[in-house]
This record gives structure tokens, C-alpha cells and sequence, in this order.
DNA sequence: GAACCATACTCAATGATATGACTATCCCTG
DNA sequence: CAGGGATAGTCATATCATTGAGTATGGTTC
């Protein structure tokens, strides 16, 4: 039942096709909810069903036709609820911690190459969230832009995912550099 | 196809039952991996039958007997073929993150008071991570630790835990004033 | 002595997620 | 004109995760 309030979320800045959802859940949503395409598709069916959203078709001539969806009052109000219940923290999964927690009885050279290709992942991510900050805030200074954009939700969302893969990019290096040390490999 | 990997690295440090095992994901593998005590017990079944793990029964008088797991040379081997192909990043779920996306539109009020208890709960867990820290690396130095130590596994997966807590921590304090300064609200 | 907590685990039902395969059209490139 | 990529989806299935309830024992507390 949570799926549901992402895509909700997502809706809120306006029409989007399961399509444009899928590509906004790629990039933007990523952090803080992952689906794939046919997640989106299931989920949006289920909300119209449910009445959260419309969908509205749109006939195009030089690719497939397409439904756009918006969210309704009701949607709006089950946001709205779902916003009043705590929440539980998440649940992380990550399975290069996993490789790093046994390193000490595994060979340590494949961890390290993917701690590695992990930091250069991470900076890559840094730049777009830098890239798509520059555009959400446009000419405004942050500061300016956070005081009295009448949409941070999204500029908020996306600081995070930032930190987050700053974090995450130095936590590679860290522990890659160190590994290397403890146990020189060729490779 | 996942849990069973953490579970293995959980394993790497000793002999534990079930009920320990729950334990060892509730405060430390919880950094990277979340489970309930009902899927370890599942999942300690499947590696069991699987011929990667080998329980013994160890009967205790004062309390319900108990079985005691150990990581098989097969076990090891699994470990060792996970570490060895490339992981996809995690997969975030972040409820909180979604309601803040979503802030703009609702009652900022709920979303504020959960991110101030977030904070919380993040500091707490810093706090609790520091001392796991200093409990596994002794009178040591992080320094010479890092560097002498043959099991730096965990010591590297709490400071990860630790850095995303913080970074968590700091980010929740700084939304919820941003979103108080933005509309003041009674509480 | 009743209630409650810690240990130690099991079962069942539902809901969510992941994976792979598939259809169809149009555009662009070589 | 063949192939590949972008758009725009659908279907099926198997595994995973979540939730709730239940069993049993012993120790501690009020």
C-alpha cells in the first residue's frame, strides 16, 4: 500500500502518462521510491479503479496514444492521510554492504572493484541531482527559492538523494582505499 | 535471493540461533539489510536444507532449548560467488520522503512533527552506532584498527550506518525548520 | 498468584516486488 | 530497407516481504 502514495506524490505536478511516470520514477523518484514500469502501470490501474486519479486519452499521430492521469480530490485526501499516520523508518537493503560485512573471509579484490565503480556511480548521481537542483530552483538562490517557491517538496527530495550519494561516494573511497591497503592486489 | 547472503555474513562471526540472529538484524544488520525474526527462521531453514549452513541443538534447562547455526565451506563459497558479480544500488523505500515530495500540498503540520521525531530517532541511532564502534574495535584507534585488525567487516558497515544517520539527522532538522519558517503553525 | 517480559520458535494469509517475455508504432541511421 | 531506439504499454509468474496470531517455558515484579 505505499507504491500508491509515490505515485500520488508524483501526479501532483501535474498530467503524466505511465510512460513519463516510469522515467520520473528512473530518475527523480528513485530516491526515495524505486519501481519499474510495470509497477507504475499496475499501480495506476488499481488508483483509477479506486478513484484517486483520472485518466484521460490523448490520440497522437506520430507515436501510440496515451492516458494522462491526474490526481483527484479523493487522491489528494488519501495523501493527506497518508501524511497523518507516523511512518516507520525504511527498510534498507543493500547488498555491497552485505559484501563488505563477510570481506574479512572472502577475497577482497571483487568487493573492492565494486566499491569502486559504486563511487563513480555515486558522483554521477551528485551531478544530476546538482543539474536537476540548478533547474527546479532556475535563476533564484536556494536560499530564496526555498522561502518562497510555492513548490519545495521536490527541490527537498532531491537535496537528499544528494547528500545521500555524496555520503555514499566517500564511504566507497574510504573503504576501497583502506581495503587496498590491508590486502594489495594486482588488479 | 538476498536475505540468504546476509544471513550468511551475519553467521561469518560465530555460532547464533534464530532468536539471536533476530536480534543481530534489529540493531546492527539493520543498517543494511532489514528482516523479521519469522523470515530469519525461514530463511536459516532453506540454508540449512541447501547444505550452506549446519545447525546443532544445544539444550538449556533454565529457558527453551535452542539450535545454533555455523557457515559450511559451501556457505563460504555462496558468499564468495555473491561478492563476486555485480550488484545493482539498493533499492530505497522512504515513506517520510515521499510526504515531504507531497508538502506542498498537504498540511505541512504531520509532516513537521514526523521529521522532528526522525531526527530523533537518527541521533539516537548515531549515539547507538558509536558505541557499537568503540565496543568492536577495543582500546584501539580507529586508526590501527582499521589498519591491524582481521575483522573490519562490521566496523565498516557501522560507520556506514552511522554516516547515513547523521546525514539523516541533519537533513530532517534542517527540512522541518525550513517548512516551520514557511508556514508558521500552533504547535 | 497474576501479569508481564524474555527466550525460542512456528504457521498461515496476504500483499508487494522482481523478472522476463510480448505487442505495436514511428523515427532515424547506415 | 534492415536494424535499433524511443514511445506506450500488457501479461504472467515466482519469489519475497509483511502482518498477525499462536505455542511453550521460565523468571521477575507487583
Amino acid at each position: 500500500m505505499a507504491l500508491r502514495h509515490a505515485v500520488l506524490a508524483a501526479l501532483l505536478d501535474g498530467e503524466y502518462s505511465g510512460y513519463q511516470l516510469a522515467k520520473i520514477f528512473d530518475v527523480s523518484c528513485s530516491n526515495f521510491w524505486y519501481a519499474v514500469p510495470q509497477q507504475l502501470y499496475a499501480e495506476l490501474t488499481k488508483l483509477e479503479r479506486a478513484g484517486l486519479i483520472t485518466g484521460r486519452q490523448v490520440i497522437q499521430h506520430d507515436r501510440p496514444n496515451k492516458r494522462l492521469f491526474t490526481v483527484t480530490p479523493a487522491g489528494l485526501a488519501e495523501l493527506a492521510a497518508f501524511a497523518a499516520v507516523p511512518s516507520k523508518p525504511s527498510s534498507t537493503r543493500e547488498d555491497l554492504l552485505v559484501m563488505v560485512q563477510a570481506v574479512d573471509r572472502l577475497d577482497p579484490a571483487p568487493v573492492i572493484a565494486q566499491l569502486e565503480e559504486r563511487a563513480v556511480i555515486a558522483a554521477a548521481k551528485v551531478e544530476l541531482f546538482d543539474r536537476m537542483l540548478r533547474q527546479l530552483r532556475g535563476d533564484l538562490t536556494e536560499e530564496t527559492f526555498l522561502h518562497e517557491s510555492n513548490r519545495v517538496g521536490p527541490y527537498l527530495t532531491c537535496l537528499r538523494g544528494r547528500r545521500f550519494e555524496q555520503e555514499n561516494r566517500e564511504w566507497c573511497v574510504q573503504v576501497a582505499a583502506l581495503l587496498r591497503a590491508r590486502a594489495p592486489v594486482s588488479r
